[in-house]
DNA sequence: GGTAGACCTGGACGC
DNA sequence: GCGTCCAGGTCTACC
């Protein structure tokens, strides 16, 4: 089954895919040129499929390889839309990037939207698991917990899908700890998977919310093993760019942009993209740290 | 509000 | 092969 979806231009579909690591946590997967995006998708209905994502002119074509009714037709549809950033409007930030040396090559080469997964559940838990470990341990994780939990394409498939809050909320601690190899951070995954399983935490209703930034950030920072940096990147994923994912190499890059490779503290990075007001965390996101030009 | 130490794992390094 | 050290954010206790 094939379907094909428009998306607001300029859009290109590996500016997406190559937009942060996302693409190289499970269930998402890619070809060796970043140009296919694949995933492993539970439906409602229960079925489990494979989609590929291609590009095709004024969008993307995604084939799934089981026939799919209207409502999982939807669905999928839907999934696509958040994934991909399809709607997404980024025409004030580009206007601005024009007058950027540093990010001269954003609206040309269409980037800006960032790779997400279809629930904010999967993106909070993939986002605790980055934290504190290098990025091959937050692959390991991801990998052991989908290869474990997840629910397989058919019943002699390798293939999984993300596992569901409530999968995860009937698990024990020191089976996570164990079996998914995520140390002290199993707790914070169990504890989530429980709130989102049993309702007292609908993560869902804030992809669409009108809520002020500052109170979102809250909500985030509420979560246990959400801290400053995972909230910031969780916001960006939700639309709000308004604030930086300061991390170790968020450090190194400021330090070595502005600061001569001198040590710099968190509030330095926020200062130096500060001018950017509501777009700063998408101008650190796409700055070219690596050419010479001046900023 | 700021700071120190613990948390856990894998990789690098020295022996 | 083994032991030690370090990097990577967040939480908690304490000042």
């Amino acid at each position: 089954m094939r379907l094909v979806k428009s998306a607001r231009q300029p859009f290109s579909l590996p500016a997406v895919i190559r937009s942060h690591g996302w693409v190289r946590l499970a269930p998402f997967a890619s070809d060796e040129e970043g140009n296919v995006l694949e995933r492993i998708e539970r439906l409602e209905s229960g079925r489990v499929v494979k989609m590929r994502v291609s590009a095709v002119e004024r969008g993307v074509a995604i084939e799934v390889d089981l026939p799919l009714d209207a409502s999982e037709t939807e669905e999928l549809s839907c999934k696509a839309r958040w994934m991909l950033g399809l709607d997404q409007d980024l025409t004030p930030f580009y206007a601005r990037c024009r007058q950027e040396p540093k990010l001269a090559h954003v609206e040309r080469t269409a980037q800006g939207r960032i790779l997400r997964s279809p629930t904010l559940f999967e993106d909070t838990v993939k986002t605790i698991l980055t934290t504190n470990t290098a990025w091959s341990g937050t692959i390991r994780m991801v990998e052991k917990l989908v290869g474990r939990f997840g629910l397989p394409r058919t019943s002699d498939s390798e293939d999984r899908a993300f596992p569901l809050p409530d999968q995860l909320a009937d698990m024990d601690e020191s089976t996570l700890r164990r079996e998914a190899g995520l140390g002290y951070r199993a707790p914070y995954v169990l504890q989530l998977a429980r709130d989102v399983a049993d309702g007292s935490l609908d993560l869902e209703s804030l992809k669409g919310t009108e809520i002020p930034t500052t109170e979102l950030r809250s909500r985030l920072l509420a979560i246990k093993g959400v801290g400053d940096y995972a909230a910031a990147n969780l916001l960006m994923i939700l639309g709000r760019y308004d604030s930086i994912p300061v991390d170790s190499w968020a450090l190194k890059m400021v330090s070595r942009e502005w600061f001569g490779g001198e040590p710099v503290t968190r509030a330095q990075v926020e200062e130096a993209f500060a001018h950017w007001g509501e777009w700063r965390g998408l101008a650190y996101w796409c700055w070219d740290w690596f050419s010479q030009s001046s900023a």
